[in-house]
DNA sequence: GTTTAGTAGACGATTGGTCATATATTTGTT
DNA sequence: AACAAATATATGACCAATCGTCTACTAAAC
């Protein structure tokens, strides 16, 4: 029943092929055709590895997350940093790195999809909240900390914080597709010591 | 070569027919076919009133900003109403708005259009900045009415503090979506209070 | 020889868009 | 007021391309 090491890797590579397709064009905007030619596969075998063009995009969504997550948090439990500078040194990271690497065009993927999908699919709109919840949970650790320390005194409860600090964070990255500018991140920045003070 | 009212009239109430449906499910989610059963016309006559499906949504997202203009504007002006007091009871009538017509389910059509079509329509991209703007100027005037008045001590400029809350709120509908919850929104009118003071 | 992995391409439905044809409506001329 | 010419609008069959999916099949493994 299991998948095979060979049939994992197969549709890992899939994955990766369509990854930042979707990305870019979203559920309805990339065909499975468009995932097949780009990984060079015969059509066929997209409903080999995967059920369906939904089942795929949960599995892409999962990987992303898992990516980004793999890039960023580290950096929030730094050992030679104080809760509020990780929390700082945090969001500017992924400030910078929409910057340099994504020029500012893509946003946030799942932000993306769930903005397209998430009336029309439970299970992508679950898979984001999910996955999306993982890094809140890890940012509101550091945020307690930083408020049991006083480093904090907005007296708000942690939780809220983070919701807010994450959910515009999103309306940020939305702006900056929209205008095409990082003028709505550095923007971010600034107001995160606000909210942080 | 203008118009006749009648022709204006007509594709008026195609606008009117397609835009719940743009709404929900997306430029790449709704077919023409879609718009025509919905409003009952031939599909022939939809090229006959507009020049594509491309132009069709762009003078869709204008009503929608017109209409959107229509119902919330009036409130930042209000006479008998301070600054500050106006601001908070524009964005407490956005939510209540979005809370009891819109089921915390929509979001903005402006923001889920941008997100999905902002790298591929340019038609599309800078039709919503412009129509963002006319909101956004106008409530930075109330904004640094507020700061004269010394009713918020904040000093950020206007514009940048309209572009975060407005961002943020661009978030916090994306977060509504995802989460099918009226929690970002509050959240969103708790922090309002901490930006504006 | 039986099971499993993988593939090719056909399937019906649908996509955005066009077009020839038909019918109203308006306009200009008596 | 009557008629003709011109223009505006209506209609759905039709186009090539593409959609997501699935079935019938071959290749390989045990």
């Amino acid at each position: 029943m299991g998948a095979s090491l060979k049939h994992i890797e197969k549709s890992d590579y899939l994955i990766d092929k369509g990854l930042n397709i979707l990305w870019s064009k979203g559920y309805n905007g990339t065909s499975v055709n468009d995932i097949v030619n780009a990984a060079e596969v015969p059509k066929g075998s997209f409903y080999f590895y995967f059920e369906s063009k939904e089942d795929y995009v949960v599995k892409v969504l999962e990987k992303y997350f898992a990516n980004k997550r793999g890039a960023i948090m580290n950096i929030l439990n730094a050992p030679d940093a104080g809760p509020k500078e990780s929390i700082i040194n945090f969001y500017s990271l992924r400030v910078k790195i929409i910057k340099e690497q994504l020029n500012c065009t893509l946003g946030c993927m799942g932000s993306n999809m769930g903005t397209e999908m998430s009336e029309h699919s439970e299970k992508i709109r679950t898979t984001i909240v999910t996955e999306e919840r993982k890094i809140r949970l890890q940012v509101k650790d550091v945020v307690k900390k930083a408020q049991v320390k006083k480093e904090i005194s907005n007296p708000i409860e942690a939780e809220k914080i983070v919701d807010f600090i994450e959910d515009s964070f999103k309306g940020m990255l939305t702006s900056m597709k929209e205008t095409k500018s990082s003028e709505p991140l550095d923007n971010f920045l600034i107001f995160l010591t606000v909210i942080l003070s």
